[in-house]
DNA sequence: CGGGCGGCCTGGAGGC
DNA sequence: TGCCTCCAGGCCGCCC
């Protein structure tokens, strides 16, 4: 489900309806995620109300008073949703926070490969699963000569370059394939061999795509959507990804697609190069 | 060490 | 109808 911009426009929709509420309870209904969802979870969120909601990475960020933050990572098939708290259990709803309006907001995971933890505030930046983490595409900082400067001494793939966080973060599969095809770059292209005029393009393609999905509400390919349960509508104005054997929107060479680290790669061999 | 690969899970789609 | 295989938007750890 959820690149930067799915988790981004989730983000989005919750800030009106979930700052200000008071998280009354947490009902925890099945551990197993990624990681087993922490038996002291319940006890350092309940009574606090919600401050903020940022997101880091494909992290969303709730921002509790008390300097406690609930961290939640959507992994695959993740989805978080406002429903009223008498709601029926889903089939795989994992925790539910019931707030002071008499809502509750759901986690539902099917594949489990999704994440909720409490933290400290303050020591999020030197958790486990946040230190390692690069640069965010969309802040100031994030150019071609990063990206150039990243890249020496590696051969990697530009896609897999792409899709490491330890460099930039928040790019999956989906906005790889089109920020590559936008910037008329080849997936299979060593990084050792790109210019830095290609470096230039490539950053401005990855920041061009993640905000005009974002701006879209996201792609729901299957099943994503934001907070108020809204689906968004990028997947039309996807170029290349899924779209093997149809014509490329820019020259009509049939897309392609590749296996690369054992994920699908699309392009348009016409005019990535 | 960088980079590739398999594993973690369930469910939907398509072939037969 | 059912059973099989393949595939899926993320991430981590192991191995060469």
């Amino acid at each position: 489900m959820p690149e930067l911009p799915e988790v981004e426009v989730l983000r989005r929709s919750l800030v009106p309806i979930l700052i200000g509420e008071r998280v009354e309870r947490v009902r925890v209904w099945k551990r197993a995620l990624r990681e087993p969802v922490s038996r002291g979870l319940a006890r350092r969120v309940s009574g606090r109300r919600i401050e903020r909601l940022r997101r880091r990475a494909k992290y969303l960020l709730i921002d509790l008073e008390g300097d406690v933050t609930l961290v939640v990572h959507l992994g695959m098939s993740g989805r978080l949703t406002l429903v009223m708290a008498n709601a029926d259990r889903q089939l795989h709803e994992h925790v539910a926070f019931y707030l002071s309006s008499g809502r509750r907001l759901r986690l539902r995971d099917p594949r489990r490969f999704g994440l909720v933890l409490a933290l400290p505030s303050a020591r999020l930046e030197t958790d486990r699963h946040f230190r390692h983490l690069g640069v965010e595409p969309l802040a100031d900082g994030f150019d071609g000569a990063l990206l150039a400067a990243a890249a020496a001494g590696r051969r990697a793939p530009v896609k897999s370059f792409l899709l490491d966080g330890r460099i930039v973060v928040g790019v999956g599969n989906i906005y790889a394939s089109e920020a590559l095809h936008l910037a008329g770059i080849h997936p299979r292209r060593s990084v050792a061999r790109i210019s830095d005029q290609r470096w230039h393009r490539l950053a401005g393609a990855v920041r061009e795509v993640l905000s005009s999905a974002i701006e879209q509400g996201g792609t729901t390919l299957n099943d994503f959507t934001d907070g108020a349960g809204e689906p968004g509508y990028f997947q039309v104005s996807l170029a290349v990804y899924d779209r093997e054997g149809e014509p490329c929107v820019r020259c009509c060479s049939p897309v392609r697609r590749i296996v690369q680290s054992n994920r699908s790669t699309f392009y348009c061999p016409g005019c990535q190069r």
